[in-house]
DNA sequence: AGTATTTCTTAAGTTATCTTAAGAACCAGG
DNA sequence: CCTGGTTCTTAAGATAACTTAAGAAATACT
């Protein structure tokens, strides 16, 4: 069942990348697999993230506290979605960060340094992760000119057209506190607009 | 006069990479000078950013209009800042953004094109821009998390202690446009603390 | 299937932020 | 150094979003 996790993983890098079987051999090598029950956590505050992460099944998100102990969910992925915090695995520096299934997930994951092996043995990979940092960045751009222009029943409705199949399976609170609402308010908003 | 920005550009470029003489005359040899006074443009909506664009002298900011008209502020940045739609550079989609200058500046530009070229001939560029993404990535990512947590003043006092140099040169509208509050409001915020 | 846990809703009272409008202060450029 | 344009302030009234608390609904796990 492992196998079927690779596949898809492998078909994943393949729709921006092209790679060769003596390739792939070299990526699955340094590929872990971690299955995650619903809630558990891949990484919590006060060390840096040293992987890259992969969603292969489920789904999870990452979140922080404020001085408030207010959650606000930064990301949100399914199957086929990258989950990290880039900010700490780019940096090194701690992580303020918790990356937690929602559902019951299983994670493929490469380590910084067999990742640092891979850029030389398969410089493919090497762009293939520079596109997704870009793209990372393109969409960070967009949602923060989204919340410093839209309302908030705006932001969710363009949130449920652009994530319906996400919005399906992830508790409400959690699309709240992505949005940057108390999950009181989107509950509010939702009967005003009926 | 042009030299002196030049020797600047440069020494700005050896911050995070290494450079031969050689580099330094390919490199030259594609940026382009741009000089504007207060208030022009240097791109507006509506077509794709096709330069990578330094602040050698004065400053400037990137902003777009919401449905309302309203300004809101990206970027702002003085001398050796580079300022772009990194958005529209990146994807090359038509641009939604105002490039400006607020004082009158200087800018260096590289074109797309040059650009491309330039990183087959000296590939250290491509590693300077792909840690400036980076770098652009992870600073979007704290505004992000700060815009969601923190309230409006607590944003203002931590930018003008980052940035004290920025804003005692910048209008406070522009503060506020990039805080994501009215100029009225800050006002009015302003005095409360006194 | 039944119970404990988790999530969602409602409503009342509160606070943060916006809108509008007008005058005051400041500054750039001739 | 004058003058027109730009930027900042003030204040009143309006709206968006939050807090708290409690019950209702949904869901997970045994």
């Amino acid at each position: 069942m492992a196998e079927q996790y690779f596949k898809t993983f492998i078909e994943h890098l393949r729709e921006t990348i092209e790679l060769t079987t003596s390739d792939i051999d070299k990526i699955l090598e340094v590929v872990e697999i971690v299955k995650l029950k619903r809630k558990e956590f891949l990484l919590t505050p006060g060390q840096p993230s040293r992987h890259m992460r992969f969603i292969a099944e489920g789904s999870a998100r990452s979140y922080y506290l404020d001085e408030n102990s207010q959650e606000h969910t930064l990301q949100i992925g399914i199957e086929n979605w990258w989950i990290n915090d880039l900010y700490s695995f780019l940096t090194q520096k701690d992580s303020q960060m918790y990356i937690q299934a929602i559902e019951s997930a299983v994670i493929l994951q490469i380590s910084q340094s067999n990742l640092e092996k891979l850029y030389r043995e398969v410089p493919e990979v090497s762009t293939f992760f520079r596109i997704k940092i870009q793209n990372a960045y393109v969409a960070l751009q967009e949602r923060m000119i989204e919340n410093l222009s839209a309302e908030v029943y705006i932001r969710y409705q363009k949130f449920i057209k652009d994530y319906r199949d996400i919005e399906q399976r992830v508790p409400q609170y959690i699309v709240a506190s992505y949005l940057g609402v108390t999950p009181e308010f989107l509950s509010y908003l939702k009967k005003k607009h009926l």
